[in-house]
RNA sequence: GUGGGUGUAGCUCAGCUGGUAGAGCGCUGCGUUGUGGUCGCAGAUGUCGCGGGUUCAAAUCCCGUCACUCACCCCA
């Protein structure tokens, strides 16, 4: 059947360079969930539709379906959906294995995720997110909230993603403050409050009054969403509004106490930011948001927050906190808006010429060679004529090529390997030729253009 | 789901008020009998998204449809 192979919207395919940017990436975090002791869980990408949509109810979370193509309407049983985030599995999981888990349970999980939203630039249907999360039974200790943003930091310097800040809010501030001013639809409230980037101060207050509020408290509003602060000032600023609720205290003070930490431990990366309101429904307290400075636009790349009653049995709660890398949004953001790839489209390091099929095992055995001690490599698919050979490793951005010895007239006759970027060859032993470290891999680099 | 835009070579695109398909890049070969990149020469490649209509004639005009894309909603 010969049908048009066409993409699909929203399920983004990347080229080998960009693949083993992404893999880069994802060994990095990997790497800092493991130095910070998270440990790693798979869960299954489907859960019954009910655990995902939740308390909530609200069906359009866009979950995808899955159902036997050859089901009839009679084979009904649990209706299964693909799971559209990692925290939501998550505390099924814990619900489900309690018992042989250790608490407060630290856990990295890193997978796919699919939402059948309409995809747009940074948007996928299908997409990977990077977890870390810690539960505890009960109750949770608050510091927890301000390590997550903290891992989430030490991940990102060791990555080329350029300035960023981590912004992060407390649902308590937005929902004291708003019932302190007499306003009942906190989400909605806030939900319009959260376009205040997109459409201005203006027209979120003409929304604000459209929804019922008054012009008083619609101002409110605004003034609330305006404060941010890399330090505990903002408490005081908030102070200053004069709204007085208990819920708002809580809120206050332990924004004020996971931003206080952040500075201690990372100066400047932790903002406290009064307007940040995204995120899944299930928060309770503190959320986060984190933007790249220049890839605003793209919306945040990791997100998370607490959550006091997710995952519970009915006798026993397990508070949690979690905090999400968008890896597939972030990956190709630095693609799409700074050119980032990589140096080669290949792991190899090095291309074994080959100089005719007969000697095709001496070859081999070089590669073999290499390959014990750690140097990725290949061998020549065909006996071409070297110049050939070479523009095969040049295209694939390989910078090595090894050209096999052996016997010619004027007698034995020495490997030799070439760097093909500098044109400098050199003789060459298997069994010890070493490359530079920075070529053993493919390098990150910037495409300029 | 709602509204806008776009579908022509592998990629980026040109093709006016209809006259029978092009460029650049890339690719293949040769110059260069085993060492690439530059340069020169030669060459290959299209159901012009799909279906229908108007017409002597449609990539071009009309209708429909599908896909992609942008915005809204929501969010990593």
């Amino acid at each position: 059947m010969a049908t048009k192979v066409t993409p699909l919207s929203g399920f983004p395919e990347l080229l080998p360079a960009e693949r083993l940017l992404e893999l880069h990436f994802l060994d990095t975090i990997r790497e800092v969930f493991e130095l910070h002791g998270f440990t790693p869980i798979e869960t299954r990408a489907v859960e019954p539709v009910e655990r995902l949509l939740g308390q909530g109810g609200d069906a359009d979370k866009e979950i995808y379906g899955l159902r036997r193509l050859a089901a009839d309407d009679e084979d009904k049983g649990a209706e299964l959906g693909l799971h559209f985030d990692l925290t939501v599995p998550f505390a099924r999981y814990v619900l489900e294995h309690a018992g042989k888990l250790d608490f407060p349970f630290r856990r990295y999980q890193i997978q796919k995720v699919w939402r059948g939203e309409r995809p747009q630039q940074g948007r996928f249907r299908e997409f990977t997110q990077a977890d870390i999360d810690v539960v505890d039974v009960g109750a949770l200790a608050p510091h927890f909230e301000a390590e997550m943003p903290l891992v989430i930091a030490e991940v990102f310097s060791r990555l080329p993603v350029g300035e960023f800040h981590i912004q992060v809010n407390n649902r308590k501030i937005t929902e004291g403050f708003y019932r302190g001013l007499g306003l009942t639809d906190n989400a909605g409230t806030l939900r319009i409050v959260d376009k205040l980037d997109k459409i201005g101060a203006a027209n979120v207050r003409a929304l604000l009054v459209e929804s019922g509020a008054t012009e008083e408290q619609a101002a409110g509003c605004l003034a609330l969403a305006e404060i941010r602060s890399d330090d505990t000032s903002f408490v005081d600023q908030v102070r200053a509004l004069g709204v007085d609720h208990p819920v708002l205290d809580e809120g206050l003070a332990e924004l004020a106490a996971v931003i206080e930490t952040g500075r201690s431990v990372a100066p400047g990366v932790l903002v406290a930011d009064l307007r940040i309101a995204r995120g899944l429904d299930y928060y309770t307290g503190t959320v986060y948001e984190t933007q790249l400075v220049g890839g605003e636009a793209w919306g945040s790349v990791c997100s998370g927050g607490r959550y006091d009653s997710l995952a519970s049995d009915g006798r026993t709660t397990y508070p949690g906190v979690g905090i999400s890398i968008g890896v597939s949004r972030l990956v190709h953001l630095l693609i799409d808006n700074r050119g980032l790839t990589t140096s080669r489209r290949t792991p190899a390091a090095v291309l074994v010429a080959v100089t005719d099929e007969e000697s095709r095992p001496h070859s081999t055995a070089v590669a073999t060679a290499l390959r014990a001690r750690g140097i990725p490599c290949e061998v020549a698919p065909k006996a071409d004529r070297f110049g050939k050979q070479i523009r095969y490793a040049d295209r694939r951005g390989i910078p090595y090529v090894w050209f096999p010895g052996g016997r010619d007239d004027s007698g034995e006759r020495p490997d030799q390997v070439k760097d093909i970027r500098s044109g400098e060859q050199v003789e060459a032993d298997p069994s010890t030729w070493v490359c530079p470290d920075a070529d053993l891999r493919p390098a990150v680099v910037t495409l300029t253009r």
